[in-house]
RNA sequence: GCCCCCAUCGUCUAGCGGCCUAGGACACCGCCCUUUCAAGGCGGCAGCGCGGGUUCGAAUCCCGUUGGGGGUACCA
């Protein structure tokens, strides 16, 4: 898809590029941590540059192995392939961050060897007791206190049985950044006190574990959600004292991505049911659309133009024409979006791709045999302009995979019925069981020869009823195609089927 | 409280000083097509939060204001 001269184009002025999607095992795929994964991804591959996998998997409480799996199935689903990480290795690993501990450890190490971190042993309480004397707001946070503890001083706090924590010295002056979507940013000195790197246990945190294995890694673009954007000069001061001690080449550019916003104005909720990927799925969403939807969500490919394959979004994305602002999830949209996909696939494929659908409906197996893959290619094409989500499939084609005798009615479909509907099905029976053939073009022929000039019906009234008999609703696939797929004997069997009904 | 971010139709967005009587899409409403429902075609409704500047000229630049959001942990 990405051949290299096709890209060539693009990729000279930012060659050399590494990115990653660090997400951490906790729980289904969010579509927010996905769209950060696309957008990671397309900016990778439109780059010709690298994209890396990380595992952030050092939360033992939170995170499990059936969420490693799951994020590398909405990956491979979505079809978003990466350069380095887990199953496949690279030259920077290993790639799940529980296997770095080590690393992370010689790190720290290091960094309170070079002054750049120290052992901090104030108690929460005794910082906010030291605001509270100072007549300063208790919420300020940690004071930057313990910075500069005797030898003496730190020995007490030890035989006190108490164990320290590891600060990082922030610097004095403001720290700015060029952020990719927003431009300056700048936080000024004093608003980001010294923050806790390894916990008192000896625990290294995510403030440390992140920048350094991104630094170990020699990732050049941090793009991630806007909710981190805070924390970004605590992650610039650390990158300074990673290059100052060695570990480090740079500070990375970063770009802050729109948040996914739910109902309400607020961040989509985990628990919310749009946010789980894996729900999309279910309902019948396409890769396809959920790629397209996804990258809509804080970008646009053009002016007039919001229906694009992979391939053009690989070949139009830039980061810089993120916008800042937070978007909503918009359901409609994105199965709009996604029956514009629907439609765009050829044919077979799209019978294809509702077996998985139309089985876990019980209305065909698995492999569908000969008569249901004979019945899923004529009606496909019937249904392929009537829905938006592949989850439809099932309540359109039912009654063609259903047996004559097991055929539903539904309710609303029967009270539809006028007074008329016995005398249209016995005439439509006569009609049918009499024609010469059995094409959609014959079943129709005789059909209004029968009801619309015999009975001097409206098409609309007279063919109501055989709908009703046929599919058993009031809404279906075409009727005439749904007969000749259907066959003679069924189509005469359903319409004296309703005809008893009618009678009783 | 403090720090940061954001601000165009109901929603997603285009717009990066004159091409804007602001364009597209979803949703909604009509009409056409039509065996139902869709798809498709045509049309409609609907927006630059407010106040100051800068400029010959501002949706576009600056300041303020208001409103939203995020962060402020020995979570990630």
């Amino acid at each position: 898809m990405s051949s290299g001269e096709a890209m060539s184009a693009a990729v000279s002025p930012s060659a050399g590029v590494r990115l990653r999607f660090c997400p951490s095992p906790t729980g289904t795929p969010h579509v927010g941590l996905m769209r950060t994964a696309l957008f990671n991804w397309a900016y990778a591959r439109h780059t010709g540059g690298t994209l890396v996998f990380r595992i952030e998997d050092t939360d033992t409480a939170r995170d499990s192995e059936d969420s490693v799996t799951a994020l590398l199935d909405a990956m491979a689903w979505l079809g978003l392939d990466y350069d380095e990480g887990p199953r496949i290795g690279g030259e920077y690993g290993p790639y799940r961050q529980s296997e770095r501990r080590e690393l992370h450890l010689n790190v720290a190490r290091r960094l309170l060897e070079s002054g750049h971190a120290y052992e901090s042993f104030s108690t929460p309480e005794e910082v906010e007791a030291r605001h509270t004397v100072a007549g300063r707001d208790v919420k300020l946070g940690y004071d930057n206190h313990d910075r500069d503890l005797s030898d003496e001083q730190k020995q007490a706090f030890r035989n006190a049985g108490r164990e320290p924590v590891l600060r990082l010295r922030m610097p004095s002056g403001d720290i700015g950044f060029d952020d990719l979507v927003r431009g300056k940013v700048v936080f000024p000195a004093g608003a980001v006190p010294d923050f806790v790197i390894v916990r008192g246990n000896g625990e290294p945190l995510y403030t440390l574990v992140n920048p350094v294995d991104d630094a170990l890694m020699r990732i050049t673009h941090v793009l991630r959600g806007e909710d981190l954007l805070s924390s970004t000069p605590r992650q610039i001061a650390l990158y300074k004292a990673l290059v100052d001690i060695g570990v480090a080449q740079g500070v990375p550019r970063f770009g802050h991505l729109p948040l996914v916003l739910g109902d309400g104005n607020r961040k989509l909720s985990k628990r919310a049911p749009e946010a789980d990927l894996f729900l999309h799925r279910e309902r019948g969403m396409l890769p396809e659309g959920m790629v397209n939807y996804l990258s809509l969500l804080g970008w646009s490919i053009a002016e007039d133009r919001d229906v694009f394959d992979r391939a053009e979004l690989v070949a139009a994305f830039d980061v810089h024409d993120v916008n800042p602002n937070p978007a909503r999830w918009d359901a409609k949209k994105a199965e709009a979006i996604n029956g514009d996909h629907v439609r765009r696939l050829p044919p077979s494929d799209f019978r294809d791709r509702l077996v998985p659908y139309l089985a876990a409906a019980g209305l065909v197996t698995g492999e569908p045999d000969e008569r249901q893959q004979r019945v899923l290619t004529a009606a496909a094409p019937l249904v392929q302009t009537r829905m938006n989500l592949l989850g439809e499939a099932p309540g359109m084609l039912g009654f063609l995979l259903t047996a004559d005798d097991e055929l539903f009615v539904e309710p609303d479909a029967l009270a539809s019925l006028k007074d008329d509907a016995e005398a249209v099905l016995d005439a439509s029976g006569t009609a049918l069981g009499a024609m010469e053939g059995w094409t959609t073009a014959s079943i129709e022929a005789a059909l209004r020869a029968s009801l619309v000039e015999g009975m001097g019906l409206k098409p609309k009234l007279a063919f109501g009823p055989l709908r009703v008999a046929v599919t058993g609703r009031r809404v279906s696939p075409p009727l005439f195609e749904s007969m000749e797929i259907l066959g003679r004997d069924s189509t005469l069997a359903r319409l004296t089927a309703l005809r008893g009904r009618l009678d009783a």
